[in-house]
RNA sequence: CGAGUCGGUCAGGCGAUCGCUCCCAACCAUCUCUCGAGCUGGUUGGGGGAGGAAAGUCCGGGCUCCGCAGGGCAGAGUGCCAGGUAACGCCUGGGGGGCGCGAGCCUACGGAAAGUGCAACAGAAAGGAAACCGCCCGGCCACUCCCGAGUGGCCGGGUAAGGGUGAAAAGGUGCGGUAAGAGCGCACCGCGCGGCUGGUAACAGGCGUGGCGAUGGUAAACCCCACUCGGAGCAAGACCAAAUAGGAAUCCGUCAGCUGUGGCCCGCAGUGGAUUCGGGUAGGUCGCUACAGGCAGGUGGUGACACCUGUCGCAGAUGAAUGAUCGUCCUCGACAGAACCCGGCUUAUCGACCGACUCUUUUU
């Protein structure tokens, strides 16, 4: 960890990487935001940064070519977000019609859910104040 | 110039900034030791990074495991001939049939004299068929008259040429023939059978022969014949470390049973078996991309393709990379995203370009 432009990369420990992960923010999320085409679940985690995890089912989104590309727009998404105090495991899901919109929608509707799922996080928690 | 046929190529370009992944090199940190390397993490630099269909998963292989992939039944598939291939249901060439003026295109194209089944309605009759109208002959009765016939009715027979029904009416057309008709006879065509010629063959040509009461259609209906096919799939499968490991108890058995085995039987191989209790893991590495490989040239072949030489290195992710934003140009960008890998088929698709060829009109 050698500081950096770090902020900017989207690594490896930026993800959320098995089952494991996946299933302790769906049983018991601290927040969530929900939107017509998405949704949003977040839990607090212990770790330096935020960490994403996408489920978008074939069911919602036929196309490879449409899943490819939300999961794009939201890694690139997360990706810009500057460094936080709390950090959160969150889990996109997506809706039926999503793969409708352009990237530019797409966008604007993650900036808002964002900040949604933003104003719910446990702020008063005192041990969770990181120094470095 | 216009209309069209076949084959092939490409799949927005350029620049800037910020990212992802793999490989290589250097450096830094950490750990290990046989002190030079190796492991892990990071930084910097360089390089590679979706498709013609990556798709549907419809065929065929490679690869992996099931000991070998053996025999029989069942099941599935293929179906003119020859060749190509690792193989195919693919491709090439050829033959038959159909369509188009033509370049060309389409073709599930074995068997209906082994058996079973099916065919609405109409029609007199629909498969060893059938006289409804008609046509013709004979007999009887009535009527008419030019006394030999005509007309009408009834009865008995002949007739598949004509009408009518139908998807289809039992070879077709023509001439002869006949009471009227009929392969009854003849010619041509079709069909069956037998030689002959050409061809590897499918098949074609021609000769003879049978008058054709016999062989109707349907086999993407069952079926028959010929040929092909063992089963599962990279979550295949192999390894590593940690935790299981390992076990414990009860019952039953010793030419049987169970497992491999996927439908069955045989064969083969392995093994004591069943139940209960307790305890758990579903992390990482390999498989993973270099091959039936691309490109160029040559040789053989009508061609699919084969062989030889040279050259190139061209994605390997794993909660799953190959992108985002901005600028700019143009013809304003379709269908669409690798997941073990190839060969095909099929389906989706904005357009652009190249080559070969055909037809119509005009001009020379």
């Amino acid at each position: 960890m050698e500081g950096g432009k770090q902020g900017c990369a989207f690594p490896r420990s930026k993800r959320l990487l098995n089952a494991s992960d996946y299933s302790r923010v769906f049983e018991q999320p601290d927040a969530k935001a929900s939107h017509r085409f998405l949704l949003l679940l977040a839990r607090h985690n212990d770790a330096d940064n935020h960490r994403l995890g996408l489920v978008i089912a074939k069911k919602n989104v036929r196309l490879a070519v449409g899943r490819n590309r939300i999961k794009r727009l939201a890694r690139e998404f997360f990706r810009a977000l500057p460094a936080a105090d709390c950090t959160v495991d969150v889990v996109l899901l997506t809706r039926r019609g999503i793969d409708q919109l352009d990237n530019a929608e797409v966008s604007t509707i993650l900036q808002q859910q964002w900040q949604k799922l933003s104003r719910q996080f446990p702020k008063p928690e005192p041990d969770t104040s990181r120094d470095r």
